[in-house]
This record gives C-alpha cells, structure tokens and sequence, in this order.
DNA sequence: ATGACCGTTGCAGACAATGCAACGATCGAG
DNA sequence: CTCGATCGTTGCATTGTCTGCAACGGTCAT
C-alpha cells in the first residue's frame, strides 16, 4: 500500500538471512544504491538495523526489544504463566503455550522440562503446523472454510513416519481434536518426543491460545503421558476461566 | 531522513506499550486517519503489525521471527554457547552473554541456574547498563572519548546503595575493569544478587562479547563466587580463541 | 601512484503519499 | 425498531517527498 514503507520493510527479512552492504541490498530490492542507503538510514535510525565495523548491516537490538515488549504484553500469556510454571512443578516436562495469529502457529511462552533431556524449540519460532498438538487446536478452532482454506495451502512435511501426510488426512484429525477438546502429537514432529495438548477458551468459548505437555520416550512412554491428560485439561480450564473472567480488554 | 518510513516505523514502539485502535494511533503520530491506516496496512503486510478481533492493532508475530532470526546469525552467540552451558554444569549458577550496540548493553543469551532461586532476566531484555558487570566490561574496552561521551549521557539509577552513582564514579570502575580484564557486580543491580564476568575477544583484541555469572547470597556469598573467577575466565579465553580463529565473516 | 570500488551528497523531476470529504458499517440509546 | 454517533474505509486532486542521476571523496588493492 505504501512503496516507501514496503521497501523499508522488505530489507528486514533480508537482513534476517545475514549481514548484506549497501549495495547488496540496493541490487535485492531493485532499487538506486541512494535509495537504499536512505531507507537504511531510516531503519537505523529507530535502532532495526545495526551497522557492524565492517560497515554491514544487520538486524539491530531494538528488534529484541520491540518483540519482547510485544511477548509481555499478551494477557493470556501473562495469566497462563503461573499456571504453566505449577503443571511443570507437577509433572516435570516441557509445557509450551502458544496462539495462532495470521497462518502461523507460534510458541510465547516455555518452561522448561526439569529432566536434562530437553527438546528443542524457543519462544517465537513458528511451530511445525500440521502436526503440534498445539497448532491442530488453534487451528481445529477455526471455521469450517477457513480450515479448509488453511489445509489446502499447508505444505506436509514428512518429519517422521506418523506426520500427517496430506490435506486430507489433517483436516479429518482437526475434526477429531475439534470433537474431544483435546490433541496429542506422538512421534508426528521428532520420532521420539510426544505431546499432549489442551485448548484455553476466551468468554465467548473461543480458543485463543493452547498449551501442551511435551516428553520423549525415553523418559514416559505414550501411555504414561496420556494419564496426564486430566491435569493438563484441567489447568487449561483454570487458565480459561480466569481469563473470561478479566474483562477482555482491559488495559488503555 | 525518510518521513513516511520514519512514521510508519513510528508506530512500533508506540504498539508496543499496548494495543491501540485507529484513531489513536493517528492520534499519536500527529497525521490524518487515511494516513495512518495506509501506513499500519503496510506494516500489517509484513507481519508486524497485527490486528486482534476487536480490530484494534498490536505488534505481530513477524516481529518475534525477525528477532528470532537476527539472535541465530549472531555468529558470538552460537560459539559460546556450548561454553556457557559446560560451564552451567560446572558451577550450577545462571550464566549469561551480552553484547553492547548503539549505547545499549543486551543479553543474547542465558543458561539457567540450576538452583531454584532464579533470577529474572531475559534475552533481548536491556540490561542495567550502569551497574551489570557485562555492561561494564563491554564499555571498558571503548575508546576514551567513547566513554565519557557514553558515560556523561547516562542516568545512574540507584538500584541499591552499592549502585554506582555517578559518572565520575562509573568511568573509575570502567578503568578498572579495562586494567584487570574482568568485572564484578556485587549487590549492584540487586542487593542479594552478585555477578562476575569476563570479556570475549576477537582476533583483533577487541571485546565482542561478555559473559557473567551471577548467583544470589543465599546461594553462595561474593567471596565464594570469586573462587569461581579463573574458571570464568578461561571459559571467556577460551571462546574467544574459538572465536578468533574462524573466519571473522563466515556466511553468505 | 593509480585505478577501482563503495558509500555519500545535492539536485531537479516525477511519482507517490497526504489530507479532505463522503460513504458504509457497527453499535448503543431512545 | 429507528435514529444518531462513531469508527474504519475509499476515491481524488494537490502537494510534497521520495527517487534516480551524476559527481565527489575516501579506502583498499594492484
């Protein structure tokens, strides 16, 4: 809508990749080097962009700064948190909450699993979506069409030999988690970790967000994860009720 | 240099304090309603903006990737953290690693502490620039005329009464710290909380990074985590020679 | 010492961003 | 149920700002 803006905004995923100099990024927005070089005195002006000794530029501190600022001020995360940190204490494993924004899945909160086998992941990365146990009740919340619209644009990453091939095959398992209230993923994303998810629900009973126990084998098998699905729903429960509680749009 | 960049990129920080409609928005950058909306549409199309189902604007998920993204190609950070995790397992308490850019001290990375008591703290999260012992191992290394520059343009909160409380005073620890190569803060930041820290240098001397450990007193005293000092040094040397010797640019 | 390369600046032209005004939708009150 | 108000949205003419050009200066390598 805007071209100034559009091309400012362009070097930013750019400059995600790895530091460029002017002229790269001049060539890889298609525009004059003086052009470039205004846009990204702009961008460094409000602290985006960095430039290192070597006079490249990379993504700059503000950046952290910005998205952490952005983390703390979601009100679900904020409620969830404590609970989240009393499930860990309880059971001991990874638990992850995340919400759906815009066709990505991602992680906003984390505590970590007590064991020293940990898997991996990190607040902000976007979540393998068709098969977190998380992403398929975000997603499985949705309207029918929109499911649809979703499935079909989706690529199916074969992770392992239990990831959800196809299409089809995901929105028949987002039928089952939309019918139960509750998702599992095992072995769909890494062979040997399984998780177990429940929905948090605003007043008006949508999901806004979704939080998951997740384990490897080698600490509890599938089963002996399954009996915590009680205590997981449970919390997602009490987080779902405070969370109506609060008026929805509290802060000014 | 670039008005419209300039404003459009206004808005970020301004969403970052909470979410905000329109018309507050146009509000706050002083510019016509058509015109703000132009501009947050913009942002919307590269994902940093979002828009919550009361139609009002917050920072969106792009922004946590971007961050994300910018922390992974910070080639520091992805040598020294096998260090700092080693040496997590050797003394049990919270390490960090920071680096300093554009007159601010922020942390890249973290490993727990393995003891209950923990700390808050948070990667991209600024740090107390004038009493952090990363903080000041990071500015000891600048020119002189840097430092004063920096130091005289500095607030000096008093976080405790052992906060350093002057401008005077903090060029005095920086002295210091640069003479002796490494740096404490001893109930500084926090009355209970001691931290000592260490510089990582690259091939030409200069200080890239910092990285600290810091421990409460109930944990251990700051005598007892002095004890800690050589191993925390040769941890920072030896990340340092890793650092130095690969190719100072390595990626595309 | 010389040439090539890269970042930087001033300038005039052109295009894109701006503000205005009118429209439409949503919500609340009477 | 109707009316009014509020807020987001759109088309348009004008203006201003962004753009590309060309020339300059610095740095590095030959």
């Amino acid at each position: 809508m805007s071209q100034t803006v559009d091309r400012a905004l362009s070097i930013l995923p750019l400059l995600a990749q790895g530091p460029a100099d002017l002229g790269q990024v001049a060539e890889r927005l298609g525009v004059h080097k003086s052009t470039a070089l205004r846009l990204l005195r702009t961008l460094h002006e409000h602290g985006l962009v960095y430039r290192q000794e070597d006079q490249r530029y990379r993504l700059g501190a503000r950046l952290f700064a910005l998205a952490q600022e952005a983390v703390e001020n979601l009100d679900v995360r904020e409620i969830a948190h404590s609970h989240l940190v009393a499930l860990n204490e309880q059971c001991g494993h990874t638990v992850h909450l995340a919400v759906y924004e815009e066709n990505e899945v991602l992680y906003i909160d984390k505590v970590e699993s007590r064991y020293p086998v940990r898997m991996y992941s990190r607040i902000g990365k976007p979540v393998a979506i068709t098969v977190a146990a998380v992403a398929k009740l975000l997603l499985a919340d949705l309207t029918e069409p929109e499911r649809r619209a979703i499935a079909e644009r989706l690529d199916y990453p074969m992770y392992t030999s239990r990831s959800l091939p196809n299409a089809g095959a995901f929105l028949k398992e987002l039928a089952v988690v939309r019918e139960q209230g509750w998702a599992t993923d095992l072995g769909g994303h890494e062979e040997s970790i399984n998780c177990i998810g429940a929905p948090i629900r605003g007043a008006d009973g949508r999901v806004v967000a979704a939080m998951s126990v997740s384990a490897p084998n080698v600490v509890v098998t599938a089963e002996e994860l399954l009996t915590l699905l009680p205590l997981v729903r449970r919390t997602a429960d009490t987080i779902s009720r405070e969370y109506s509680g609060t008026t929805p749009t509290k802060k000014a």
